[in-house]
DNA sequence: CAAATTTCCTGAGCGATGTTCAAAATAAGA
DNA sequence: TCTTATTTTGAACATCGCTCAGGAAATTTG
C-alpha cells in the first residue's frame, strides 16, 4: 500500500472516532464536518476525500456501534445455560442497558434519515439484521414446530416491543424513567409474552 | 377583536396547515420556513410573528396529529361492549392503521427534538401524555387489584411495546412489512402480552 | 378628519452548514 | 530529476433558520 494511502486510510479512521465522540456527545445534530476536519488537521474540504458524505460518515459510527451491540447481546445470550424464556430476559434486558449506557449512539441509529432518494447502502441493512439472530435462537427452542418465516417475524415483533420500550423509557421528553425500574418492566413485559404466547398448555 | 388581530390569526391558522401538508409530504425535513411564507403569501420575516420560531410550528401540528390520534383511539375503544383484551387488541390495532395513514406526520411526533437546553411546554407533554388513558382504562378493569400507579406503569410499558412493532414494522429502512400483516402481529402480541400478564389463573 | 402613535410587515442580510471545485501542494513514476 | 497523477486546500456556493431597521398600515388621540 502506497504512502498515501496509509494516510488517507488512518485520517479516514480519525474521521470516524472524531465524529463517534461528537455524536456521543450531542447526538446526530452536534455532527458538523468543520469542526471534524479541524479535529483531525485537514481542510474541511478533505472529508469529502475521506467519505463520500456526512450520510456514510453516520453510517460507518452506526456499523461500529452496532458492533459493540452484538457483543452485548451475545454475552446476554450465552451467560450460563438457562431457559429459552431467561435467555430473552436477559437479552432484553442487556439492549435495555447498551442504551442506556450509549444513549446518543444507540438512538442514532434509528434517528437517521438518508438524504431523499438514496437508498441505505446493503451492507448497513444486513448489520442492522443480524440483531434479529438473537432473538430468534431462544425462540427457536421454544417453539421448534414454527417454521423459519413464522420465527422470524415473532422475533422481528419481540425485538420491536422491547426496541420500544427502551425507547420510550429513555426519553426525557415524556417520562424519564430510572433505568432500573424500566430493566424490571421490561423483564416483566418480556416475560408475559413470551408466558402469552406459549400458551396455558407448557 | 381588532381587524389586524383577526387578519394575524388567519395567517397562523393558515400556516400551521401549510407546515402541516409540508411535513405530511416530506416528513420533518420539508418544512421550510420561505416555503411556508410563499405559500401564505406573507414575506418570509413574517413568519416568525405568527410563531415564535420552527419548534413552536412542529408542535402546533403535533397537537393537531394528537388530536386525531386520540379521536381515533376512542372511536376504537368505544366500539362495541367487548372484553378488556379485545379493547386493548383493538386500541393497537387503530394505532397501527392511524400511524400507517399518516405515516409522516405521526413520525414527526416522535423524531422531533427541541433546540437544545429548550424545555418541551407543558401543554404539549399534557397532550401526549393522555394517550396512556386509552391504555389505562381496560387495564384496570383487568387487574382491579392493581394500584392506579402499577397500572400507570403498566400502561406506559403497553403503548411502549405497541409503538416500537409499529415504528419498526412500517420503517422502510429495515423490512417494510405489509400493513396488513403488521396488524395481525400485533394483535397476537398484545393478546400474548395480556394473557401473560393475566397468568395462568385466569 | 387629520395628526400622532403604536403596531405590524417587509426583505435584505447574518451566521451556520453541507458540499463543490480550481488551484496549489504533494506523491508516484520514468 | 523532471513529468505526471493524485491529493489537499480553502474560498465560494446554495440553503437553512432567524434578525432587524425601515416603511406601511392600523389604531388612538386631539
Amino acid at each position: 500500500m502506497s504512502k498515501a494511502l496509509i494516510r488517507r486510510a488512518k485520517f479516514r479512521e480519525e474521521l470516524i472516532l472524531a465524529a463517534e465522540r461528537a455524536m456521543a456527545a450531542g447526538g446526530l445534530a452536534a455532527l458538523k464536518t468543520r469542526e471534524l476536519a479541524r479535529e483531525i488537521g485537514v481542510a474541511n474540504g478533505a472529508v469529502y476525500n475521506l467519505v463520500e458524505d456526512v450520510d456514510e460518515l453516520i453510517l460507518r459510527v452506526g456499523s461500529r456501534t452496532l458492533a459493540r451491540l452484538d457483543a452485548a447481546l451475545t454475552s446476554a445470550e450465552s451467560n450460563g445455560p438457562t431457559s429459552p424464556r431467561e435467555t430473552l430476559v436477559r437479552i432484553a434486558v442487556a439492549y435495555c442497558n447498551f442504551a442506556a449506557e450509549n444513549l446518543e449512539l444507540w438512538r442514532a441509529l434509528f434517528e437517521h434519515r438518508m438524504a431523499p432518494g438514496k437508498p441505505v447502502p446493503e451492507w448497513a441493512v444486513d448489520e442492522q439484521m443480524n440483531l434479529f439472530r438473537h432473538i430468534y435462537r431462544p425462540l427457536a427452542e421454544l417453539f421448534p414446530k414454527r417454521t423459519p418465516a413464522d420465527l422470524s417475524v415473532t422475533a422481528r415483533s419481540l425485538f420491536s416491543a422491547v426496541h420500544g420500550m427502551v425507547l420510550l423509557g429513555l426519553e426525557q421528553k415524556l417520562i424519564a424513567v430510572p433505568v432500573i425500574e424500566l430493566r424490571k418492566e421490561i423483564a416483566v413485559i418480556v416475560g408475559a409474552m413470551v408466558d402469552g404466547l406459549t400458551g396455558p398448555a407448557h
